[in-house]
DNA sequence: TTAGGTTTAG
């Protein structure tokens, strides 16, 4: 039988493996290694669904964890089950069974950059003459029986209205408040005559809770061992604790730390993986808790108020309080209380900022980033219970510090100010610094963040004087030496036709259209002065230019949408995969998301294209966040159709793709499949808006210019998606970086308050062509082959 | 035991 359930008995299995089997661990499992007669064994801590590959054969995936090794970061392992196994298999196999895997074969595992398990993982099946021993404690059940089982054991939880003094409860909550752990402050604890005291201090969480009870419930929580209190990160994530103590405090009642409490913590975005962190090495976690958890969010996502974005420096206003997320480059001690942490999170504060003093041998870092960055990093002195945490932190590491006081400071005479930034000691209003690890979501989009920032090379400025360095490397452009640089060089550069030779705008504007001319010209004015208002939708076809739609448009739309309810004869097709919700609010609403697979599978987040019916603009737009394509749809009787074309019909990151109500003719979203079963289904906004018979509508900058040159003065156009100012006309309106980089841009080419003489020379090329306007023909120019300088961007 | 949410005052 290839498939055995067995018992464990007093610790041990029941019966004892064939004598012929050798055990192996994970580092003998890789090429070179012989395999034959060996097994692998460990304890189930992840199982999928069962699922059927394109040919029919049935698929069954578990996560298996090396019960031997709990040092290694990567301890855990994928088995892929085929066939009949398969089948057998996902019957019984529960979180927590010890599973025995032999006659496995061996595969460099495809996944293992993203999961983090093994580089390789195990397939077997009947025809390779697998063999998968169960052993589970929990079940007793005689050997080889497969058929109903009870599961493991039955965690009961408690909402938060029922909680009752003096009981110990399982519970689930969304974190409403809290405090990043800290060191308490211990007490003095008599250990016997002779040794005499000790100082016993604890690290410390406050953390409040809320469930869809809409009771609260603030929880205190002591360890030894920060890894063992809750990885909460923010405001929103979802707790499940296990064993947690309930008394009454003032009136009111309050969670404390029992022993054997054990907590998970989950982002608490709808949409996002649901992947538990947790310092216990093995932990229960079922399907049935996967739902919960999902629930969770939907209540979340409809019932709480949520912040909104998380703060950058470049939002920073005097006097406000703030969470920041940012890396370390640079820390020094300043005096017994206080301590200077120096950070950055790739954006710039739009004020001036104080440096504290310090001496140079005082500062720990890399010297060469601290330079290259010191327009952009800001001093952060944390002060009293969060010294000792900071001195700790690793200069590298992301953090996020929670309520830092912006405060505004005046010179003596009051004539300027600059902002301090403080970290005051105590822990009000959750005060403190976590460190977040590298897998965390917000981590690894500031990295990406940072690191398209394309710093200069650090490697080749080793060997600079200091000298150099100033000279070389000015990240955040210092405006007046980039003027005089432009007053030097021409502001922009042509990308073709470098032969022609310049003509005069007098003498253009003399000739006749259409023609083309290279031109040397100053800036003198430009229109729109408010950047965003250049930014218009074309479309290529009808050739129309039109307003982005307001967000509010959209959100009605999507009100709108939700009188359909989600037809469930459109759920789970053979090319996606459907899961609903209903609100626990008053207004019921219901929510289904279609998850598109490839070649039978779901895909990773990044990969997967859902489409959703009955969501928020909120709910789409934490779901774009996290999966590579997002489209609102609602149900018909027999298909899923876009909604009105006012609305985006697809969202991608934070760019949102609109379609033209004129030239489109939408076909019904079924159509998606033709692409869903493409070798590798990029996605592509142009792509699934062929298919969905959507003329897509481009983002383009709209400007003009005044251009002047000595010997007359000329207005021209710029109709630019993305070469001019080398940045994509679609994501400028939601990325303040690129704003920034924008502005800048425009202030280098036409400094505001110069005189003609100061302002840079501009090389463009231009078209005149004629436009016939009630009874004449007018002669418009427009700016093409253009772009500005490398140095100016 | 520690803290028990509700901004330092540098």
């Amino acid at each position: 039988m290839p498939v055995q359930l067995l018992k464990i008995v007093k610790g041990k299995f029941e019966i004892p493996l064939p004598s012929h089997l050798q055990k192996q661990s994970l580092e003998h499992l890789r090429e070179g290694f012989d395999h034959t007669n060996g097994y692998f064994q460990g304890i189930v801590a992840l199982s999928y669904p069962l699922t059927k590959l394109g040919d029919g054969t049935d698929f069954f995936k578990v996560v298996l964890q090396d019960m031997d090794d709990f040092c290694s970061r990567t301890n855990s392992i994928n088995v892929l089950i085929y066939g009949k196994m398969a089948e057998n298999c996902a019957k019984v196999i529960c979180h927590g069974d010890t599973l025995v895997v032999a006659e496995f074969k061996l595969a460099k595992s495809p996944t293992a950059k993203e999961d983090g398990r093994h580089n390789y993982h195990l397939e077997v099946s009947e025809e390779a003459g697998s063999v998968i021993y169960i052993y589970t404690k929990t079940r007793p059940t005689p050997a080889s029986e497969t058929a109903s089982l009870s599961v493991a054991p039955k965690y009961v939880y408690t909402s938060l209205n029922h909680l009752k003094d003096g009981t110990v409860v399982n519970l689930y909550g969304i974190v409403k408040f809290f405090k990043p752990p800290y060191l308490s402050k211990g007490t003095d604890v008599n250990i016997s005559h002779n040794s005499g005291r000790v100082l016993v201090a604890d690290y410390c969480s406050v953390v409040t809770l809320v469930d869809p009870s809409n009771v609260k419930l603030t929880c205190t929580l002591f360890n030894g061992n920060l890894d063992s209190l809750p990885k909460i990160y923010k405001v929103g994530d979802i707790v499940r604790f296990h064993r947690i103590k309930v008394r009454e405090y003032n009136g009111q009642m309050q969670g404390v730390t029992s022993a054997g409490f054990a907590s998970l913590t989950f982002d608490g975005s709808v949409g996002a993986p649901v992947i538990p962190r947790t310092s216990s090495r093995v932990y229960t976690f079922t399907d049935e808790e996967q739902k919960i958890i999902e629930e969770l969010r939907v209540w979340a996502a409809s019932n709480l108020t949520t912040s909104g974005p998380p703060a950058k420096l470049s939002d920073v206003q005097p006097m406000m309080f703030f969470d920041l997320t940012c890396q370390l480059i640079g820390k020094a001690k300043v005096d017994g209380s206080s301590f200077l942490l120096k950070v950055w999170d790739g954006t710039k504060c739009p004020y001036p900022t104080w440096k504290v003093p310090v001496e140079a041998r005082d500062l720990e870092g890399d010297k060469v980033l601290l330079h290259q960055l010191r327009e952009v990093t800001v001093d952060i002195l944390v002060y009293d219970n969060h010294v000792q945490l900071a001195k700790s932190i690793k200069t590298g590491s992301f953090l996020r510090i929670y309520s830092i006081h912006a405060k505004q400071a005046y010179a003596v005479d009051k004539s300027v100010s600059h902002i301090e930034f403080h970290l005051h000691g105590g822990t009000c209003y959750g005060r403190g610094i976590g460190v977040l690890p590298e897998s965390n979501l917000d981590v690894k989009e500031l990295k990406a963040f940072l690191h398209s920032m394309d710093l200069p090379d650090s490697q080749n400025m080793e060997s600079m004087s200091s000298v150099e360095l100033d000279d070389t490397f000015n990240y955040v452009t210092d405006l007046e030496s980039h003027l005089q640089r432009c007053q030097q060089l021409p502001a922009t550069v042509l990308t073709d036709h470098q032969d022609l030779k310049n003509t005069e705008l007098k003498a253009i504007l003399n000739s006749t259209a259409p023609k083309h001319y290279r031109i040397r010209a100053k800036l003198r004015t430009y229109k729109p002065q408010k950047l965003y208002q250049s930014v218009k939708l074309h479309c290529s076809k009808c050739n129309s230019l039109q307003e982005i739609p307001d967000g509010d448009d959209f959100d009605l739309i999507l009100q709108g949408s939700t009188i359909t309810a989600p037809n469930p004869e459109l759920h789970n097709t053979s090319w996606y995969n459907s899961v609903m919700w209903t609100t626990q609010d008053e207004k019921q609403r219901k929510i289904a998301i279609h998850f598109v697979k490839h070649d039978e599978m779901l895909q990773q987040p990044e990969d997967t294209l859902l489409m959703i019916e009955g969501g928020t603009l909120k709910e789409i737009w934490k779901l774009a966040e996290r999966f590579k394509c997002v489209i609102p749809v609602r149900s018909t009787e027999d298909d899923l159709e876009l909604l009105d074309l006012s609305a985006p019909f697809l969202l991608q990151g934070n760019v949102k793709y609109y379609g033209c109500k004129q030239c489109s003719t939408p076909k019904p979203v079924k159509s998606l499949s033709s692409i869903a079963a493409e070798q590798r289904p990029a996605w592509e906004p142009t792509e699934i808006a062929q298919v969905l018979g959507i003329e897509l509508l481009q983002y383009v900058f709209i400007m003009k210019f005044t251009l002047v040159d000595g010997t007359g003065a000329l207005n021209a156009y710029l109709f630019d998606y993305e070469k001019f100012f080398q940045i994509p006309a679609s994501e400028i309106l939601t990325n303040n970086f690129l704003q920034q980089k924008m502005q800048m841009a425009m202030n280098t080419l036409c400094p505001p308050g110069r005189k003609l003489d100061d302002l840079p020379w501009l090389e463009c090329f231009i078209k005149s062509y004629n436009v016939r306007d009630a009874m004449k023909d007018r002669v418009y120019y427009q700016i093409f082959d253009t772009t500005v300088a490398d140095d100016v961007v």
